[in-house]
RNA sequence: GCCUGGGUGGUGGAACUGGUAGACACGCAGGACUUAAAAUCCUGUUCCCGUCAAAGGAGUGCGGGUUCGAUUCCCGCCCCAGGUACCA
């Protein structure tokens, strides 16, 4: 039979499932390999081609690690609660659990027919209370920990009270808010218990802080920094206000530095590590104060600048000091004189959007305040400036401004006629300034002739002993929010007491989200949840009279552990076994994309070093090797109307080749009734009713459709569903050919342009076991030299790709193979029957149909062993070496590969041919690569 | 502005440690088979100059450099994509 793709593939994905062919087996002796995807966000628009990239090469990797003797699990789930599902709700005024469970259908339906070999058992969903529940449990391990920094782990908050009873706050080190009391044991014993709650959220590693959030009064939310573009939300469109509210956090802070020496020990693309390393921020340096020195009126007189600096080794270079124009001291220090411009200069520096500051990088602005600081190191007068390129939440929101290092200061000092001062001896500052470490201080008082490392920390002990300062390290990574003021989330197993928070008990776990008759916030503001009547906490009293948390927890936390879920994913009483934990430990390769490099990627390493510090889970780091897939745009398709004299858009439609000639307006047009840019007629009168009559202006024949690359989207009728693909070419063409598509990493537009290179490949994939009559017919013969040559050779690049993550360099060289074998007119069962097996992984519905044709027992492929390499095979006795001239290569010479350098080149230059070009010329020198290339140089 | 990635035929891309640039595939052109079409098969296809062929020249964003030899290494520049925080 011909290769009936639809049957074959209907046929084994429904036996992989009746069989539970992949399920992964927790007791066994086989080493453990965790292949783990990004699950998806089930939307409403189903899956699209993008989604299946990283699946797809993340399937052929866990399949491949199953040949190779691994026990791999590979599961699948869904990132169920979200915005969108509650934004439907509000619309529809349906329960988003609804729309969720529909959506969820369709991605399984489609992920089902790519063939994927999911482990299904162990399917997680974010928003199912099985699963929220340890979310919510791990939200109360956080509420009930601290951080010590002398253990440099987080500690039960069980050994801080004991702490407490015993010595007082005396010798506790931890990661907690600036305003902790001071008190001893007996202190603490006499405070109330309410009082001593107060303060113990001070340290939890969750707590409640007062936050500035972007609320957006329209929607009734919070709105993260991305959502909101200049002042306005991206949904909708409405205004977004600063609003001071209190918030869950988390102290994720206190896990900065061991989140950036983690990056060291993963194996993650370098670009995204960077991203992280950059989140992070971490700077060492110093906090100095400058005394300001009062005005004559006497103003300012007790007032101190502290500022942050990395280069306190440049501090008696410093010239002036420039303080947020947002700066608290701001309008203390601005002198009567200077009002009116300080004034309006903040005026000017509020108008200004993060957007234009940055474009507007090389103009310089400022203003000065009129009042003067005192450098400590040398007590000289500072003039004190304000400018907007020094930012009110970073540091401290004042620099000390050393123009001849930093160049923002030099341009700054040029402007406004500020003194430069060289400090270095080497350095040059003619033209700008010049941040170097090299050379010895000058002009520096006590640090004079000192390197950059011995004045770093001279500078640092002087100021510590004139109490002017003190070394520190800053991050820019800033404590988490956690909280959302939506509906369609984890509610937070929280309840109120005299105002202060309290857990509920574990045994109520989960806390199940109430039905509310509305999901929009009410009228006074409050969240979603208020609107659930009667849900309150009933407490020990078994009184309906608590208060919940009436906010809820945002998208990353279902996101931030789910990977040890899919290791004991029906465990009923732990969020997952030891015995999982121990035996899984970490996921070994995570595919996904780099949208999530500081986000999830970020959060979940954090989680899981806080597990760790309890003792739940085993590894510092969960994942072990990331690879990021690139993002597949979308290729849209014009046609072009034809523009009457007037200016009106016409019925009639003018070739791509032919609009230069004519007036035209360019129109989407749906990218699934254009075949490789040639429009299909029939379907486009069809498409809208307004075409029906359409004419055509062509060129040869044919209507040829412009293309532009852009973002996949409906509304620019370029989305490709999988589908349509699938239905047309099955899904080992799909699964090949998105990996022949290019390098996995890389971005790329979608087109389907080569697709049915790939669909030809499998047919003549199909065709070398069967005769012209489409008989099967394979032959037990011993296989020829050539074609064991051919069978060795892809063996082995193909291990290699696969090791390196290069999918699309396999697919070719399987179609080399492939073309070798059919010109060979091969049909030798023993070396098909190893084909099929290293193709199974990219198109494993075929190789199965053919496994059980060859005679094997169904189902058996999955776990067959891998083929061995065998470089006998390879052997060459000769070769075919490029002869060039001065580096171009002008003939090939067979040339026996047991030829010595000097046989080589003699034999080389015994050629007629050779001679032919030398043309009675000697050569200067001739350069021999055994095996690999002769070039003459004359 | 800064950080990261990228720029190779009409198109997607290959060339892994500096050693035949353009594998493989799409598209296109020509041909075979067919009453015809589809399917399939064969041939050609980087560009320029050349009547086919031979021969020659140019060529991996641009300009230089190192080297017997550079898509690959170094310096400078341009363009595209993503990220971003003027981060002291």
């Amino acid at each position: 039979m011909d290769y009936q793709f639809k049957d074959i593939e209907k046929k084994w994905q429904r036996f992989w499932a009746d069989h539970q062919t992949f399920k992964a087996d927790d007791k066994t002796t086989k080493p453990k390999y965790y292949v783990l995807d990004m699950f998806p966000y089930p939307s409403g628009a189903g899956l699209h081609v993008g989604h299946p990239l990283g699946y797809i090469a993340s399937d052929i990797f866990s399949r491949y690690k199953r040949l190779k003797g691994f026990n791999v699990l590979h599961p699948m789930g869904y990132d169920s609660f979200g915005l969108p599902a509650e934004q439907y709700a509000i619309q529809t005024g349906q329960h988003p659990a609804i729309t969720t469970e529909a959506n969820i259908a369709t991605y399984r339906r489609q992920l089902d027919q790519i063939g994927f070999s999911f482990d299904w058992s162990r399917e997680v969903r974010t928003s199912s209370p099985d699963y929220y529940k340890w979310t919510q449990w791990i939200f109360m391990q956080l509420f009930n920990s601290w951080y010590s920094k002398d253990a440099d782990k987080a500690e039960r908050i069980s050994e801080l009270i004991a702490h407490f009873e015993k010595n007082g706050s005396a010798g506790i080190n931890a990661v907690c808010d600036e305003e902790i009391l001071s008190f001893t044991a007996d202190e603490w014993k006499a405070k109330s218990t309410n009082e001593q709650l107060a303060e113990l959220l001070k340290y939890r590693l969750t707590y409640l802080r007062e936050s500035t959030v972007n609320w957006c009064p329209a929607l009734g939310t919070v709105l993260a920094n991305d959502e909101v573009k200049d002042g306005f939300s991206e949904r909708g469109g409405f205004p977004v206000e600063q609003k001071k509210m209190m918030q869950w956090s988390m102290r994720i802070t206190a896990y900065a530095d061991r989140l950036l020496k983690g990056l060291d020990t993963i194996d993650w693309p370098e670009p995204l590590k960077e991203m992280q390393r950059n989140w992070i921020g971490k700077s060492v340096g110093a906090l100095v104060k400058f005394k300001v020195s009062p005005q004559e009126n006497g103003i300012g007189q007790d007032e101190v600048i502290e500022v942050f600096t990395t280069r306190a080794d440049t501090i008696f270079g410093t010239t002036f000091l420039v303080i947020a124009p947002e700066h608290e001291l701001v309008s203390t220090l601005t002198t009567a004189e200077q009002k009116a411009a300080i004034e309006t200069y903040i005026a000017q520096a509020k108008k200004k959007s993060e957007l234009e500051r940055m474009a507007d990088a090389k103009t310089v602005s400022g203003a000065f305040t009129g009042s003067y600081a005192i450098n400590p190191v040398n007590g000289e007068k500072v003039q004190v400036w304000i400018a907007d390129y020094v930012l009110a939440g970073y540091g401290t929101g004042a620099v000390m401004a050393v123009p001849s290092g930093d160049q923002r200061d030099y341009l700054f000092a040029k402007q406004f006629n500020l003194p430069i001062i060289p400090i270095i001896d080497i350095q040059k500052i003619e033209t700008e300034a010049d941040p170097t470490k090299e050379g010895h201080y000058i002009n520096s008082g006590f640090i004079n002739g000192l390197t950059y490392k011995e004045a770093t920390a001279a500078v640092i002990a002087k100021l510590e002993e004139l109490g002017a300062g003190k070394a520190k390290v800053n991050f820019r990574m800033r404590d988490a929010i956690f909280g959302r003021q939506r509906y369609w989330g984890e509610p937070v197993p929280v309840y109120f007491k005299d105002g202060l928070p309290h857990l509920i008990k574990e045994s109520e776990l989960p806390l199940l989200l109430p039905e509310v008759d509305k999901y929009l916030p009410t009228e006074s503001g409050e969240p979603p949840l208020a609107r659930a009547e009667g849900w309150k906490y009933k407490g020990a009293e078994n009184k309906a009279t608590y208060e919940h948390e009436l906010s809820t927890m945002p998208g990353w936390a279902g996101s931030s552990w789910y990977w040890y879920r899919y290791m004991d994913a029906q465990n009923r009483n732990e969020f997952a076994s030891k015995e999982a934990i121990v035996y899984w430990k970490d996921v070994d390769l995570y595919i996904g994309g780099s949208e999530h490099a500081t986000g999830h990627l970020l959060y979940s390493r954090f989680w899981n070093k806080f597990l760790k510090d309890l003792g739940l889970v085993v590894e510092e780091e969960p994942f072990k090797k990331l690879i990021n897939q690139g993002m597949i745009q979308g290729r849209s398709n014009f046609v072009y109307r034809l523009i009457d004299d007037e200016g009106k858009g016409t019925n009639t439609f003018v070739s791509h080749g032919l609009i230069k000639e004519h007036k035209t307006t360019p129109l989407h047009v749906d990218v699934n009734i254009v075949d490789n840019d040639i429009l299909n007629i029939d379907k486009f009168r069809k498409f809208r009713t307004d075409f029906e009559v359409a004419e055509f202006i062509l060129e040869n024949g044919k209507y040829i459709c412009g293309h532009e690359v852009e973002k996949m989207s409906k509304s620019k009728f370029n989305v490709v569903n999988p589908d349509d693909l699938i239905e047309r070419y099955g899904a080992d063409t799909l699964r090949m050919y998105e990996m022949f598509l290019g390098p996995l990493e890389q971005s790329k537009p979608w087109n389907t342009n080569g697709i049915e290179g790939v669909f030809k490949f499998l047919r003549k994939f199909w065709r070398l076991f069967h005769d012209d009559a489409w008989n099967f017919n394979v032959s037990t013969a011993e296989p020829t030299k050539a074609e064991l040559k051919s069978l060795h050779k892809i063996i082995r690049k193909v291990e290699e790709d696969i090791e390196r993550f290069s999918f699309n360099t396999s697919v070719s060289s399987f179609m080399i193979a492939i073309n070798e074998l059919t010109d060979l007119k091969c049909n030798k069962k023993s070396i098909l029957q190893d084909l099929v097996i290293i193709l199974s992984p990219y198109a494993p519905h075929i190789c199965e149909e053919l496994w059980v044709l060859l005679g094997n027992e169904a189902g058996t492929l999955s776990y067959a062993p891998y083929p061995k390499f065998n470089p006998q095979y390879l052997i060459e006795d000769e070769y075919a070496y490029p002869i060039s001239i001065n580096g171009k290569t002008k003939m090939n010479l067979n040339i026996s590969l047991s030829l010595e350098l000097k046989e080589i080149e003699a034999e080389v230059m015994a050629s007629a041919e050779v001679n032919k070009y030398l043309d009675g010329k000697t050569p200067k020198k001739v350069i021999v690569v055994k095996g690999r290339i002769v070039n003459i140089v004359v």
